[in-house]
DNA sequence: CTGAAAGCGCTTACAG
DNA sequence: CTGAAAGCGCTTACAG
């Protein structure tokens, strides 16, 4: 049986009162701090949380809600959350949506009931209703990879991204482009870094670029891929995420079209595979990892009061490899 | 302002015991529960988690603790609990102990403390410190991915992906065999997978094989690999996972020894991205994701006291691609 | 079917 | 510095 903090008391000769004030760093003269500290030790006494919490009216989670958990950027993200977290003393609870987005609505109001002291929250498109519960709940929310006006934000410099990635590929010579990217409702992935890869290609007065569109999954990617090829044959796939760039890459093996001979490929991530793959991929590496202990640190200011940056942006980095050939 | 219990009560003109008595599915007048649903509708009232874990002494939660975040296997498998425990009511809470035995025992003692109602356990190495705690909280626990005679587990049948995979490759001719495995702290790929691969080896009279061994980090692996390959040259390298695979595959290239035809290469695990590389990568398929849902299932039965066999294997599936030549 | 009361294990003013 | 008491929001016998 676990011992209560009566047990404790009793047993150190002292009240309850004191035992907690002991507890939670409140003074208590050196006698008395030794009794209790001994016989704390010697039943391994441990408080229980739900009485804490039930009294304190506050817990020391942190909240995550992911849309999924397969993925390159959410587990590194996940990782720096929750290493840095630890550090802050605070545990962190994942709650996976597999991309249904009741899910994610359900999951804030679940958190809220378990007292959660903040959210943090990875999804690729704010609604409403997604609004309306944040409102509802009353607690500090931070939202990551996404920009929303009405949110604290911390995202990845998209725009950067896509325009670092267009001007070198001009810059390369590249002329016949397809950018392979997203649905708009993703807002980061389908507009932003679209819309930078287009400004540096627009500055570019010969160079032709066509836009389509597939999903995140590097199956449907492969699809998509053979369906372009089919059509045009540029000089160069862009794609909105490694993974979609590796399909590309899967369907020009299949089709004997040597990379970047024939065709040159680049992607946006840097997931630590595309240095693994033959040939390396180019790519624009965002930093996850560090971007998931900024979350962590922003979320735990935002819990204690302190003022944060409604925006923070992160730097990306292009990374030449050997994928993009220039012509 | 949140309502409580009392709230609620006081509103529709009748006692606490008997909004409890409502929450919980005891019996109510028709009536009552009619004045009960309609304020709770009304104010939106959630009872309070704690109170109840409070009283209850349990919750309705699965820890899941985890060596890492950022493998295939893991993700797969969380993502099958994560999917079944919903079904079961059952949340599932996530520590990640990035590989560190500490953090395990840690883990599985906050969880006690949080009374969570079951724990899954995925861990490479099972130590008497896992043991003393596992014992030590009275909480039932699941042991995924390796076997311990002491503890329920569940695992993939590594002596058969081992066997398969050595029987497929003598099969296909191949003589001079290096097998690059992991250390054996990890019974499962340190010891059995290889056992298997071994005795489909021993099987065959003229067969050599040299065992060398390798992280479980894709790097790791490229290193190893090309020292291999500096002093000998072997038909074929089976590796112990597919991430080391991947390994041995990018020495390949940079050394441009080509796949299949100048040395064959096979994995385990099955990974999506396998499938997806050039060449795509024999290898035995392991199904984390079923065992994700068979081990919530498991968990969910050893909480309500039904009884689970012990140890629980689960099948593998040799499959063949590419990257193995027939010689 | 319903309600009053006790209690789960803590924390928090308030006296002393 | 220390302790008695009240209370956090529930649930659970126990009467009625």
């Amino acid at each position: 049986m676990n011992k209560t903090i009566s047990d404790i008391a009793q047993m150190a000769g002292v009240a309850k009162s004191t035992v907690s004030r002991f507890l939670n760093g409140g003074s208590v003269s050196e006698d008395t701090r030794q009794k209790i500290e001994h016989i704390i030790k010697q039943y391994n006494y441990v408080p229980n949380t739900f009485a804490q919490s039930l009294k304190a009216k506050k817990t020391s989670i942190i909240g995550t809600v992911v849309p999924r958990l397969d993925s390159y950027a959410t587990s590194q993200t996940l990782i720096g959350i929750d290493e840095e977290l630890r550090g802050l003393q605070y545990q962190m609870l994942i709650a996976n949506t597999s991309q249904d987005m009741q899910r994610e609505i359900d999951a804030i109001y679940d958190f809220a009931r378990q007292k959660v002291s903040g959210i943090i929250l990875l999804a690729a498109e704010i609604t409403d209703a997604h609004l309306k519960a944040i409102e509802d709940i009353q607690i500090p929310v931070l939202l990551v990879g996404q920009q929303h006006e009405l949110l604290h934000s911390l995202i990845h410099n998209d725009e950067q991204a896509g325009y670092l990635m267009g001007e070198y590929v001009v810059e390369q010579g590249h002329r016949e482009i397809v950018y392979l990217g997203v649905s708009e409702k993703d807002q980061a992935v389908g507009i932003h870094r679209k819309q930078g890869f287009k400004q540096a290609i627009d500055e570019c007065s010969d160079c032709t670029v066509r836009y389509y569109e597939t999903s995140f999954k590097m199956s449907e990617a492969v699809i998509t891929a053979a369906e372009i090829l089919e059509k045009n044959r540029p000089s160069l796939i862009v794609a909105a995420t490694d993974n979609i760039a590796m399909g590309v890459m899967k369907t020009a093996s299949f089709q004997k079209i040597s990379i970047p001979q024939q065709l040159s490929v680049a992607g946006f991530g840097g997931y630590d595979i595309t240095e693994m793959i033959h040939p390396t991929l180019t790519t624009v590496k965002y930093h996850y990892l560090q971007a998931g202990k900024l979350a962590a640190n922003h979320i735990s200011k935002l819990v204690k009061g302190e003022s944060v940056s409604q925006h923070t942006v992160m730097d990306v980095e292009l990374i030449l490899r050997e994928s993009v050939d220039k012509i």
